[in-house]
DNA sequence: GCTCCTTACGAACGATCGTTAGGGTCTAAG
DNA sequence: CTTAGACCCTAACGATCGTTCGTAAGGAGC
């Protein structure tokens, strides 16, 4: 709830009152609930971070690396797109978390970086990808294409198929001369 | 000078208070000469639009769609890099603008990615990219990419390198039985 | 029936916000 | 010497901020 006006407006451009307006409330109620502005924020990072995740635990680790990270790609972009407001706030405002909580969305970021970039790492080691890529270099393309996506995702599009259209991208690059599928 | 303040905190987690005192100035004497803090954040956006466009600018026209591609890319992180700041209000902090100057951005924006979509697309027309490429899909990616760069560029960066990982992955896809280069 | 806990209210708190006003000092042109 | 204008000061403005307070209604458990 308090996601989605943090998402629309920012953390410092959305007020107690407003939050406390959106849920039919006297702003003073709010603090039966929590103990500051700050809880929101946290708690809205932390259901982005358990998305994000989630969504990833959902790919099958049996599969060649190149379905895996078609499938990791369009898992990140089903989370952006379906749970728009906590994913943004994922991605955006979580820089207004103050003390351990900003350290705490750093690790957490960390660590869904690596497993994504794992994919990559993992494709390479097996020969199912190319031997000199640079996968440090492709998770971060990946990822921030994926992250960026909520600032022009139209409400309602097909995210699985943008996900496709990016992997295919991906895949055999924008070069003529394919490689055979 | 305030486009650093916005980068760093927000606009709206950046008071007159803390420009006039990164000036040295009382906060008062700002408005002999600004009108409004909009002002601050709409001059610091402008500034973005011009760095991203004069980078653009410099990119040759006559040269092969790839080569084209490649130095956009150094291009927009090299801006990206060297004027941090302004990118970054370019990026993330336009949402605050108010009125007609938030229209004026999207306008500004929506140029931006045409001319950078329209690298693609002329590739691809002249048969110097595959012909089934989706140059939307690949201008989205690779701006993404480079409008993403910010939350994790280390100070100090080599952005033409990082630049050319980021097209050599792009040009040839992330699949083994490379094309030759 | 009594007590406890949750939830909510309305009012108020001190702080800070963006902005304005009036007055002062300096410099450069007439 | 005088004047105009640029620049900065201090003080204050009304508004809004996040938070706290005392109180009260309602339900659950004894």
């Amino acid at each position: 709830m308090a996601a989605r006006l943090f998402a629309e407006r920012g953390y410092h451009g959305t007020s107690i009152g407003d939050l406390a307006k959106a849920l039919g409330v006297q702003k003073g109620s709010l603090y039966a609930h929590i103990e500051s502005k700050q809880d929101l924020l946290y708690e809205a990072m932390r259901e982005g971070a358990e998305a994000f995740h989630a969504a990833l635990d959902a790919v099958p680790d049996d599969l060649p690396a190149g379905e895996r990270i078609r499938l990791a790609l369009r898992a990140h972009l089903r989370v952006v797109a379906e749970q728009l407001d906590v994913a943004t706030v994922f991605v955006r405002e979580w820089r207004y978390l103050e003390g351990d909580r900003a350290a705490e969305f750093l690790g957490e970021r960390r660590r869904y970086e690596e497993r994504f970039r794992a994919l990559f790492r993992d494709g390479r080691e097996r020969g199912e990808l190319r031997t000199d890529l640079d996968d440090q270099a492709a998770a971060r393309l990946v990822l921030s294409a994926a992250n960026w996506a909520y600032t022009w995702l139209p409400a309602g599009a097909d995210t699985d198929e943008l996900a496709d259209r990016f992997y295919a991208i991906l895949a055999d690059g924008i070069r003529g001369y394919a490689t055979p599928r």
